[in-house]
DNA sequence: CTGAAAGCGCTTACAG
DNA sequence: CTGAAAGCGCTTACAG
C-alpha cells in the first residue's frame, strides 16, 4: 500500500503539501495539485482512514443501535441511515440486542441491559455519534448516556430532558387515531394486543388508544387486553388466548402489523372470519400490510422520514454540516380492508 | 480522555509496560500489573481503538455487504453476524445496495453496480475482512475482488475459483427437493414464480427445480413461468399475471416466502382457494411462513448457520483464531398446510 | 520484566 | 503557497 510519503516523493513535494492537495484543506498551487493528483493516480493511493481518524480525532463513523435486526421494522430504517451516511461520506457501525436467546417478553430488565450493552459496545468503538432506536431505556438511562455522549440522538422515543435530540412520531396521538377509526366505524366492543410492555412507543400508543376510547365512553375489560411482543409468535399466542375467552368483541387493535397478521392467521384457523366477524386494525403500515388477506387497515407512522431527519441532525452536530431536518412526523390511518363497519355504525 | 501516558505516569511505569499490562501482550510483573490496573480504573481509561488500529494495522472491524436491509431475509443474518463479531470483540460495518430508488427488476447491470459500489465503500473503509451476501456479482467480479482483498467470504453464492471462501446451501439440490415434494404429492401441472433473475441462488434453485421435474417428464410451459424479484410487490404482480392466463395448474412454486404470501393474497382476492384449488410451496422458511393462512409448506435452508460459519471462517483468517466452522448446510422441505395432494396423488 | 524510542500514516500549526 | 516538524495514542522490537 502506498502512503502519503510515497505520493509526496513521486510528486516532488513535501508531505504537507501532498496532504493539503489530497484532503482539500489548505491551499496548494495549481501546479503542485496537478503533480500530486498524478502521483495519487499512478500509485493508486487511498488515504488511510484510520491514520486520518487518529490525527483528526474523528472516526468518520456513526453507531446505530437497534433492538433487533430481524423483523420488518428496523430494516428499512437501516437502509435509510446507510444511504444518508454514505451520501455524507461517513459509515455506519450497527449493533443490535444480543444475549441469551430467549429472554422472557416481560423481562424489561434484560432487554434494557441488552440495549445498554449494545450502546456501550458502540461507544467503546469510538463512534463520532450515536443513533439509538428507543427501546427499554429509561429516562434516567438516556440522561446518563447524554451526559457521556452528547452526540446521541434518540429515535422513536422521546425523553424529556433533551427534546432537541429526540426524533419520533407522536405515538400517543397515533393511538388516538386508531381509537377514532374504530369508533367511527361503529365498534365499541373492542379487544387489543399490545407490543413489548416496556417499549416507550408501545406504551404511548396504548395510552392514547385507551384514553381516546374512554373519552367516548368505551372501556376495554382487562380480559380483552392481551400483551404481545411485536413478534408473530407473540401475536399468535395472544390471539389464541383472546379467542379462548370467547368472541365478545367486534374489532381488535394489534400494536403492530406482524401481530395483526398472526392474529388473522390464528383466527382463520379457528374458523372466525376477518373482517366479516371481527375487524382488525394494525400499526406501522409495514410492507406486509398490503399482502395479508384481507389487506390490513393500519396506522402509518413515517418512520423512515423520522430516521432520516434524526440522522441528518446528528450529522450536522458531528461534522458541522447543515443538512435539512424535519421535526414533524404525523401519523395517519391507511384504510384497506380489514376494518369493516361495526354494529354501531351509521 | 485519559491516554496511556496518563495511566503510565499514575502507575509509575513506562508506557511500554502500561501497554503490555493493558493489552495482555507481553509479560509484566504482578506488581506492575496491579498498579496499572489501579490507574486504569482510577482514570477510567479506555484504549483508543483507532490508535490501536493504526499501530497494529488492524481495524478490528469486518465489513458486511447485503443487497438490502429491508425484507425478511437479511435481518436474521445481520443478527447472527453481529453476535459472532462481538463475541470475538470485533465489530461490523454494514452497507447495503444504495442508489436510484427504482431500479427495474431486470436491470442486472444496475444491481451489480450497486453491489460493487457498496463493497468498494467497505474496502475503502479499511475493514479487516469482508462478508458479502451474493447477489448480482459475476464470477469475474468475485475473482477481481479476491485478487484485491483475499479476506473476503462469499455468502449464499458459490464462485468456482475459490470454493474455500464460499459458504452456501446447495440451492440446486434445494430446487430438486421442491420438485420432488410437488411430484410426490401428485402434481404435474405446475406454475412457478422465480426470484431476481441474476441472483445466483435463484438461478440455482430454478435450475434444480426444472431439471428434476424434467427427469420425471414434466415440463412447465413458458406461460406458467413468471419472474418475480423476491418482493411482495413482485410476487403479487407475477401472481396476477399468472391468474390472467387461466387456472390450468394445480400447484405453484414461489422462489421465496414473501412472494408465496403475496400470491396467496392475490389468489384469495381473486376467489381462488389455497390450498384447495391450488397448492403453493415457498422457499426460505422465513418467519412469516408459519403465519400465512394457510401456513406455508416451504423449503428451508439453514441460512443463519451458513452465515455464522462464513463469519467464523473469516474471523479465523483475519485474526488467527480457530473458531469451529461447518461446511454443510443441507436444505429440507418443511411441511405445513399450503401443499395438498394433487390429482395424480397416491 | 522494563523503559526509551521508533513507528503506524495521516494532519496541522509554524515559520518562511 | 510550501516544507520540516510535531503530534494523534497506541504497539513493539531493542537493549538492558
Amino acid at each position: 500500500m502506498a502512503t502519503i510519503k510515497d505520493v509526496a516523493r513521486l510528486a516532488g513535494v513535501g508531505v504537507g503539501t501532498a496532504s493539503r492537495a489530497i484532503s482539500g484543506n489548505g491551499s496548494v498551487s495549481a501546479d503542485a495539485l496537478a503533480r500530486v493528483n498524478e502521483a495519487v493516480a499512478a500509485l493508486n493511493f487511498r488515504p488511510s482512514t484510520t491514520a486520518r481518524a487518529l490525527s483528526t480525532r474523528s472516526a468518520g463513523m456513526i453507531g446505530i443501535y437497534v433492538p433487533d435486526f430481524a423483523g420488518d421494522f428496523y430494516g428499512p430504517i437501516l437502509h435509510c441511515v446507510d444511504r444518508e451516511l454514505r451520501a455524507a461520506n461517513r459509515h455506519m457501525v450497527a449493533a443490535n440486542g444480543c444475549g441469551p436467546a430467549d429472554i422472557s417478553i416481560d423481562d424489561m430488565e434484560a432487554h434494557r441491559q441488552q440495549a445498554l450493552d449494545g450502546i456501550e459496545f458502540l461507544i467503546e468503538r469510538q463512534v463520532d455519534g450515536l443513533l439509538v432506536m428507543g427501546d427499554a431505556l429509561t429516562d434516567a438511562d438516556c440522561d446518563a448516556l447524554w451526559e457521556r455522549v452528547p452526540r446521541l440522538v434518540l429515535l422513536n422515543q422521546v425523553s424529556p430532558s433533551n427534546l432537541l435530540h429526540c426524533f419520533s412520531s407522536d405515538h400517543e396521538l397515533a393511538g388516538r387515531l386508531v381509537a377514532r377509526a374504530l369508533l367511527a366505524k361503529g365498534h365499541r366492543d373492542i379487544a387489543c394486543i399490545s407490543g413489548l410492555q416496556y417499549a416507550h412507543d408501545n406504551a404511548s400508543r396504548m395510552a392514547g388508544f385507551h384514553s381516546e376510547l374512554a373519552l367516548h365512553g368505551v372501556k376495554i375489560p382487562k380480559s380483552r387486553q392481551m400483551v404481545g411482543d411485536f413478534s408473530f409468535d407473540g401475536g399468535h399466542a395472544a390471539a389464541t388466548k383472546l379467542l379462548k375467552k370467547g368472541l365478545n368483541f367486534t374489532a381488535v387493535f394489534c400494536a403492530n402489523d406482524m401481530m395483526a397478521m398472526a392474529l388473522i392467521s390464528c383466527f382463520g384457523h379457528a374458523g372466525v372470519r376477518v373482517p366479516e366477524e371481527v375487524s382488525v386494525i394494525g400499526y406501522d403500515d409495514s410492507a406486509l400490510a398490503r399482502y395479508t388477506h384481507p389487506r390490513l387497515t393500519t396506522l402509518s407512522i413515517p418512520i423512515q422520514r423520522t430516521a432520516i431527519s434524526g440522522c441528518r441532525f446528528l450529522l450536522n452536530q458531528c461534522y458541522g454540516l447543515s443538512l435539512p431536518v424535519e421535526r414533524e412526523f404525523p401519523p395517519e390511518v391507511v384504510w384497506r380492508e380489514s376494518l369493516l363497519d361495526g354494529p354501531h355504525a351509521g
